[in-house]
DNA sequence: CTCCATGTTTAGAA
DNA sequence: CTTCTAAACATGGA
């Protein structure tokens, strides 16, 4: 799940339920995941702050905490999410790290345990220690023009590619190869600068409509590829059966018939 | 048992 | 230096 759209619900999830609290407790049931930090740095780093403030670049959770003097990061690999604490409950299954209020709280949760738990003191920072391009919501149209045109290599591997653009994965870019109509392994210096212009309205109409759909599938628009994107789907667009292909080491799903050169 | 999975990093080959 | 490929990481599900 963890991608752009995906980290963005996240983000409003961390918002509405993990803000404006003393934390009193913080618990690490995965130390393998911190990053910079043992238990004991990041317990300290929290207990009785409150986090205030929330930003998302690409892929990364930043919660900062009051005085704004450090930042909680988070990645969340390929299973991740985060997820509110109901009180007297249980924290969630395969809850790598808790911050609780005296009542209620956050859970960060991977079941596969492929994420990072971090702290920085200034996301703009990190990103750039990082080499995170711009977020694939907030890079303007020439800014993603020039980017692109300067690259030799798949299309979709070029969208995925976390330092040119950050926040797009294997998923997403799926379903904005299929609203642009381009085969998965088209290459991208074959655009034009308007096909170019073309495709950074539609990645960020797909990444926005996602989000609208709260990252949930089965809630984006009528036409979309991504309930059809396995064995045996079929195209929303022309009934056709899908196929998949490599690029990039992942699997690209796509339609062959609505996706051609 | 095998294979695959929404991600990233690293090593090595062209 | 750029691009591509494979493997590794941890774990659950089909």
């Amino acid at each position: 799940m963890p991608e752009l759209p995906d980290v963005e619900i996240f983000r409003r999830r961390l918002d509405r339920h993990g803000l404006d609290r003393p934390v009193r407790r913080t618990t690490v049931a995965a130390p393998d995941l911190l990053d910079g930090a043992s238990p004991q740095s990041l317990g300290r780093l929290l207990k009785n702050h409150r986090l205030v403030e929330t930003r998302r670049h690409g892929k990364y959770l930043f919660a900062s905490r009051d005085g704004g003097d450090g930042w909680l990061v988070l990645h969340f690999g390929m299973s991740g999410s985060v997820q509110p604490l109901v009180p007297d409950e249980e924290p969630p299954e395969h809850a790598c790290l808790t911050i609780a209020f005296d009542d209620g709280g956050i859970a960060y949760v991977a079941p596969r345990r492929l994420g990072m738990i971090g702290w920085t003191e200034c996301p703009a920072a990190f990103v750039e220690a990082h080499h995170l391009g711009p977020d694939a919501l907030a890079i303007d149209r020439d800014a993603f023009v020039e980017a692109l045109s300067a690259h030799h290599g798949m299309i979709k591997c070029w969208l995925m590619d976390q330092g040119h653009i950050a926040g797009v994965g294997n998923v997403y870019a799926d379903e904005i190869l299929f609203q642009a109509e381009l085969p998965p392994r088209c290459e991208a210096a074959a655009l034009d600068r308007e096909a170019a212009g073309r495709l950074h309205g539609i990645m960020q109409r797909v990444l926005s409509a996602a989000i609208e759909a709260r990252a949930d599938p089965e809630r984006l628009p009528e036409g979309y590829l991504l309930p059809h994107r396995e064995q045996g789907g079929l195209c929303p667009r022309c009934g056709g059966e899908v196929a998949s292909v490599d690029a990039c080491g992942r699997t690209a799903w796509y339609c062959p018939t609505c996706q051609s050169d």
